[in-house]
DNA sequence: ATAAGTGCAAAGCATTTGCTTTGAA
DNA sequence: TTCAAAGCAAATGCTTTGCACTTAT
């Protein structure tokens, strides 16, 4: 199975493509680690410094309200964004170091919808964080 | 097994107790929804109007980091803190009305630990949160 | 053409902090 | 008595917004 681009999903739902946007899009597509907006916006100013930050947050703002983007937030008071569909994952931040592991595991995946229907609902959407202390051997 | 109140933990780590501090943790063990802090604010300065947001601030800044109060956050700009130790549980969110219904789940809880020793990591905490849409029956 | 997007700087909010006064131990 | 805590208001930090200008469709 083949996913969409970003780009691709913003097209289907009728977004405006603007110079900006395209940018913003593509350091969100070519970053591997978890940017926060301030940090989105600095690697998208060094290619083009014709975007300014607010740019950056309103279209984050946008490609979440499409549900292009998911918004994650590391109880550091700085809001994160990537990819709603692709590579569906959840997350482990390491307390020490801050450093982010993403994960997925199905059996987790399907006992939270189950959870969520056996509280009478049906559950659109979930956050995992599990907060761990790196394991030195076993001593 | 009986579970130590907020002000015994405080005493047992040397928390200062003042006649502030004595009256927010009284609201927060009174509440048994998830108020933010100005509505923790409201609900104390309602009782005893010499209480500063500030001091609400500050307080429930110094539980959290001794470790009796935990951190939440909906996603909706504002914290919220409860009880870390008594009634543990995860949430789920009505993400039309905004209620939020708690539950545990030993089977979750387990496979967190899991999850996280499998990545090299011990669990020492977690955040999960569901959100959902109520099932109108089955129609 | 024209409705939508952008930049800039100002405004908004939740939260924090500096400093003086108050109070717990 | 003495050092931590509280009150107040100013400051901070992230995010949003008003407005004049620019651009995609």
């Amino acid at each position: 199975m083949m996913l969409e681009t970003i780009s691709e999903r913003c097209r289907k739902v009728g977004i405006r493509m603007t110079g900006q946007r395209r940018l913003i899009i593509k350091v969100l597509e070519d970053s591997d680690d978890h940017p926060d907006v301030e940090t989105l916006f600095e690697r998208a100013n060094k290619i083009d410094n014709k975007v300014s930050i607010a740019t950056v947050y309103r279209t984050v703002k946008i490609l979440k309200n499409a549900g292009i983007l998911e918004k994650l937030e590391f109880n550091d008071g700085r809001s994160r964004f990537e990819d709603a569909v692709r590579n569906h994952h959840d997350h482990l931040i390491d307390v020490d170091s801050g450093t982010v592991i993403e994960f997925i595991d199905e059996e987790i995946e399907h006992m939270q919808k189950k959870i969520a229907k056996k509280l009478g609902y049906e559950l659109i959407g979930h956050k995992l964080e599990l907060y761990g202390k790196k394991n030195e051997g076993n001593h």
